[in-house]
DNA sequence: GTATCTGCAAAACTTTTGCAGTACC
DNA sequence: GGTACTGCAAAAGTTTTGCAGATAC
């Protein structure tokens, strides 16, 4: 999967948002990394090591939430630790985080389906497959 | 379901773990509250409307942890705010939040040991099947 | 008697907010 | 030119930690 800083930057233009500088930093440090587990920490250090561009914590916190209000960007807060940041566009897939130390590890879903829908029906709620979180133990952890 | 505070009590007590009073109230809270979503902010609240037994912040959070380590409890980070608190010993259920407003409902495990099975097998993590949480929208914020 | 636990206070960490100035359209 | 965005700084909320004194065993 493999998205360009531009599709994050247009949308944003289309939604009527202005482009800045912080913003397209922020975009093109997620369209790099988006396959690692982004966090609000992780985006700020890394576009502060672009001496071209640079923005303020405030400024990457709001920019997320502008590229998750346009539905580009979902975020949720998995283990003890701050919230991961990743594509809406991915594919769904599960996050296992380990209990122990919070490391993080992806599986695509697959054979959940049904059980979501029922979920839905049970519980009124909206849910959202591509993303959710099993607790456990990380290999290391679970050998101590 | 229903577990005594005296439960709780006697298994810290197996753990070669001093009975004081915070800890007594604590359990006490957690005995009496566990089918709601217990969170730490909500123990204390509990512990300092009984006049009886006080137990600061810091050592409410000690003594969860100790539950935790006992097994007796877990805990985990469903939504934007503070960790729900549970018990180990309550059947299985998923969690589901809402990413509007932090609604959680709580649903039975039913349908998944299969799926859960698989996730080990992949990722080597030791899955805890009593505990992980769904996202969605809640009935009243999907409206909207 | 002594190791463990408690309370207090302060810090750590993530995220949010107010405000004056800057820059995009 | 005017509105939206930024940076800075400070606050808010949850959880952790250091330490001196208290208490359970």
């Amino acid at each position: 999967m493999h998205i360009a800083a531009e599709t994050l930057i247009a949308a944003l233009r289309s939604q009527g948002l202005r482009i800045t500088k912080a913003r397209r930093a922020v975009c093109a440090v997620i369209a790099l990394r988006h396959n690692e587990h982004l966090t609000a920490a992780s985006i700020l250090e890394e576009v502060r090591n672009d001496p071209e561009a640079k923005a303020d914590q405030s400024t990457v916190y709001r920019t997320l939430d502008a590229l998750e209000e346009a539905g580009l960007l979902v975020h949720s807060h998995l283990g003890h630790g701050a919230a991961v940041y990743h594509l809406a566009s991915e594919a769904a897939h599960q996050h296992v985080v380990c209990s122990n130390c919070g490391a993080i590890a992806s599986i695509p879903a697959a054979g959940l389906s049904d059980w979501l829908a029922d979920l839905q029906r049970q519980t009124g709620y909206l849910i959202d497959p591509a993303h959710f979180a099993v607790n456990g133990l990380c290999p290391n952890c679970a050998r101590s």
